[in-house]
RNA sequence: GCCGGUGUGGCGGAAUUGGCAGACGCCCGGGACUUAAAAUCCCGUGAGGUUCAUCCCUCGUACCGGUUCGAUUCCGGUCACCGGCACCA
């Protein structure tokens, strides 16, 4: 019989369909394990063959939990609000509602013929009013909270999107989207305090199962460090200037101070400035250049610092009284620590290359390097000298002395900063979620009463931006009036919307209890499905979607509405499919794109499934091949051929050792995410069937087992015609017996001086010194021991033997 | 510059705690079947040497060095590529 993957396909996911077999409730007489994909962009283009290989994988372990009797959660939704659909929107004068329904109505055809155990009841669309409510609901929450605040500041504003990004969404001073170019601009935005919390982000991740590479890259976004905060008084004033510093160790060594082009102190000191207009013309250019003159060097650390000293003003090193000059400099960020540094250039680079141009003193405070040549940044070796009290100690006892003497005194204390901002949460866009605020002349920010939620995104006639930033929404003028909720004075609509990420911080949730009209989800189902056992995704989002949703799981512990602070028990990562030349699959090369559509159709999906796994390495990236389908192909047509050879009950001794290993191998390479491997040893398995030419119908069924998680349809298919009950998909995993991987015999190398010299069989589990002595009885060895002294005889069980002579 | 990762045949990639490098598959070559082709099946396939052939030998996991009976694996150094960060005091 020819293998009809089109019929068994179309026959086998409109039964699972039928039998609603991936749909679950919470049954607390199993253990549950949630399995989570990132929900897709439904955009135009449709998926190509990069995108289901998370989803395959994630299929696979799905698939396999649910074997092993636990009650799987495995939903998918829509994360469909943004701007690619804004964009193509306005550019074919279309809404961009019905656009965003045909998409989805696009990529959920695409999504199902891949056969994927998902539960299509739990379907979620962020751009649902019945979700979005309870995303503006979590914003009020924030707001509530203190969490959410309008600020002043300069933003990233895409020139082309016309629309404010976060700082995330910044990739080599360009937009991260459509790569055009990103210029400052002062706008009030909404912001979220994710920097509240930053130590929990940092500390939770601790006893997660999250991959290396996610919870170091977290950690150096978050930028954790240790120092302290020190006052330095200004002569003749009472102002004083508050520097944060990691060394606060080195600072006998302060020669001089710096302060950001923007630091408040220059106003306050105003009238004692003898240069003020040329700091203030300083000012103005550094503010002008910064954008575009960073991105212009590879080098930041080289670059040549600039600067003007303040005239008519002297700080003070409160250790040692020593009246030292204060410079304003760009290399100085107002934005990070109290925009103010004490410069020590023996020991920081760039004070070192600062003071170097600038001609000022460079003292040694920790010796240990030449200062004449560098800074001397070395925490690790140095004993701190021309220090008064300090001397002799060691970096990090100098740390605690002088940060206590600071306390004691009471000019500076122990702090701690992070690289981490806070997150810029509003969009001049149209199609988001409106932020559901009122503006009052009379109160101020005032919450939208959570009875009128959702507050629905209007319609529009023209939902282009505009050039002056300001929202689509600000036109609808009967929309943005409305009463105050405190006072019922006039008032108006925030008109700013929120960023894409806003919906995707929480859809986890929402497929817990996609339906639930009162709340985002009951406690109670939160309870039970809540953490995510197993999410994987794109490295991309480690430091935005993966972070900004922690932030809001962690503030939704907070506030009661789950049991679990950390969302994600586990994380793993999925490297790229690139295209068959080995550049990316990207809609800009359009001839690089493979569709998933073509490909099943040729080969199937069961095939096309395999070899997205068979590809390579899950975590890397990797190029498409065509033509390596067609060994997947073979494969599947080989595992076809099965029914044909499989006869009788029981086990065919030859086989037995061959199954039990197979069925070890594909199980832990499953829960490792090694679909390649697995893959292979299903593969030679089949091969080792076809050599012995032989096989029960018992063992047929657990190879089907085992095969189902890959590629289910073709299982299904033969479990049936081998008269297997029920759906297997639904059916028993299976298990092996340790002791029946192995051979009675098997075969070890002798070496010789670490050389391969022959090969002998013995008994398995044989001791050292009788496979030594077994080795020594061949021929061939006794040729080559000939006359040679024996120096050292080393064994390893069912290994080798090697022999070292003289 | 800093942090992380990777480097293995013509190609994708395998290789528990250091223990037979190249599993599995693609491509390619040879053969069988066929009128022929496709499909399928069988054999070969890291490089070099030697041999009629089997055998056998040498080299080989980016490069240089070290530890070890034994290194793709551990250590030190170098190079290349990929990802992240970017004057964060």
């Amino acid at each position: 019989m020819a293998y009809d993957f089109k019929l068994i396909e179309k026959k086998w996911q409109a039964k699972w369909n039928e039998e609603k077999a991936f749909q679950v409730t919470e049954d607390k007489n199993k253990q549950k394990y949630y399995v989570l994909i990132e929900f897709p962009y439904p955009s135009g283009q449709g998926l190509h063959v990069g995108h289901p290989r998370p989803y395959v994988a994630m299929d696979i372990v799905s698939r396999k939990k649910r074997m092993e009797g636990f009650n799987v959660l495995f939903p998918m939704g829509w994360d469909a609000f943004g701007l690619p659909t804004e964009n193509y929107a306005i550019k074919n004068k279309l809404h961009p509602k019905p656009v965003t329904k045909d998409n989805i109505v696009k990529f959920k055809r695409q999504l199902q013929a891949f056969g994927l155990s998902l539960d299509w009841s739990r379907e979620v669309d962020t751009t649902d009013p019945e979700y979005y409510k309870w995303t503006q609901w979590i914003f009020l929450q924030l707001f509530k909270n203190n969490l959410a605040y309008k600020k002043e500041m300069a933003v990233n504003w895409c020139t082309s999107c016309k629309c404010v990004l976060a700082n995330e969404e910044v990739v080599d001073n360009g937009c991260e989207r459509c790569g055009s170019e990103v210029v400052r601009r002062e706008k009030s935005q909404w912001m979220l305090k994710i920097t509240a919390y930053a130590q929990k982000l940092l500390d939770g991740m601790e006893n997660l199962d999250f991959i290396d590479r996610v919870k170091t890259q977290t950690a150096n976004w978050l930028g954790r460090s240790v120092g302290a905060e020190v006052d330095f008084a200004i002569k003749d004033s009472e102002n004083k200037l508050r520097v944060f510093t990691t060394r606060p160790d080195t600072l006998f060594g302060a020669t001089y101070m710096v302060i950001a082009p923007e630091h408040p102190i220059i106003n306050n000191l105003k009238d004692k400035i003898e240069n003020y207009s040329e700091i203030e013309a300083y000012r103005n250019a550094a503010l002008k250049k910064s954008d575009f003159e960073r991105s212009e060097l590879s080098n930041i650390a080289d670059k040549e610092k600039t600067g003007v000293e303040i005239s008519g003003i002297k700080a003070v090193n409160p250790v040692n009284n020593q009246e030292i000059p204060v410079f304003v400099s760009d290399y100085v960020l107002i934005s990070y620590g109290t925009g103010a540094i004490m410069a020590v250039p023996g020991h920081d680079e760039r004070d070192y290359a600062f003071a170097k141009t600038f001609g000022l003193p460079i003292i040694e405070v920790v010796k240990g390097g030449d200062i004449t040549e560098a800074a001397f940044t070395d925490t690790e070796t140095g004993i701190l000298v021309n220090s008064g009290f300090l001397d002799g100690l060691e970096v990090d006892e100098a740390k605690k002395k002088i940060t206590e003497f600071l306390e004691d005194k009471k000019i500076g204390e122990e702090k701690i900063n992070y690289k981490l901002r806070d997150w810029v949460f509003s969009r001049q866009r149209y199609w988001g979620e409106p932020i559901p605020i009122i503006i009052c002349d009379d109160c101020g920010f005032v919450a939208l009463d959570e009875s009128e939620l959702p507050l629905l995104l209007p319609d529009v006639e023209s939902y282009e931006p505009t050039d002056t930033g300001e929202s689509p929404l600000s036109k609808i003028t009967d929309w943005v009036k409305c009463k105050c909720p405190k006072c019922g004075k006039d008032a108006e609509r925030e008109t700013d919307t929120m960023p894409q990420w806003a919906g995707s911080s929480w859809y986890f949730l929402r497929y817990c209890d996609p339906d639930n009209k009162d709340f985002l989800a009951s406690k109670e189902k939160l309870d039970y499905w809540m953490p995510v056992d197993w999410y994987n995704g794109g490295m991309e989002h480690t430091t935005l979607h993966l972070l900004y949703s922690r932030f809001w799981a962690l503030f939704l512990h907070d506030i009661g509405v789950m049991s679990c602070p950390e969302p994600y028990l586990k994380r793993t990562s999925h490297g790229m499919i690139l295209a068959e030349d080995g550049g990316k699959m990207s809609k800009s090369r359009p001839e690089s794109i493979v569709n998933p559509d073509d490909v099943i159709a040729e080969y199937g999906a069961d095939t096309f499934r395999l070899y997205e796994m068979f590809i390579g390495d899950f975590e890397k990236s990797t190029p498409w091949a065509t033509s390596g389908m067609k060994g997947c192909r073979r494969f599947a047509e080989r595992v076809y051929g099965l029914i044909d050879i499989a006869k009788g009950g029981g086990v065919t001794p030859e086989l037995e050792v061959k199954f039990h290993r197979t069925i070890k191998k594909v199980t832990h390479d499953i829960d490792n995410l090694k679909m390649n491997t697995a893959i292979a040893g299903l593969m030679t398995l089949v091969n080792d069937i076809y050599d012995n030419n032989s096989l029960t119908i018992d063992e047929l069924k657990i190879f089907l087992t085992l095969l189902c998680p890959f590629a289910p349809h073709i299982s299904e298919e033969l479990w049936f015609l081998a008269g297997g009950k029920g759906l297997l998909s639904l059916g028993n995993w299976v298990d092996y017996d340790e002791n029946k991987t192995k051979e009675n015999a098997v075969e070890i190398a002798v070496q010789i001086n670490g050389r391969v010299r022959d090969k002998i069989i013995i008994e398995a589990g044989l001791s050292s010194q009788d496979a030594i002595n077994t080795a020594k009885n061949s021929e061939k060895v006794k040729e080559l021991l000939n006359g040679k002294t024996i120096v050292k005889e080393i064994a390893v069980q069912d290994k080798l033997v090697n022999i070292v002579v003289r």
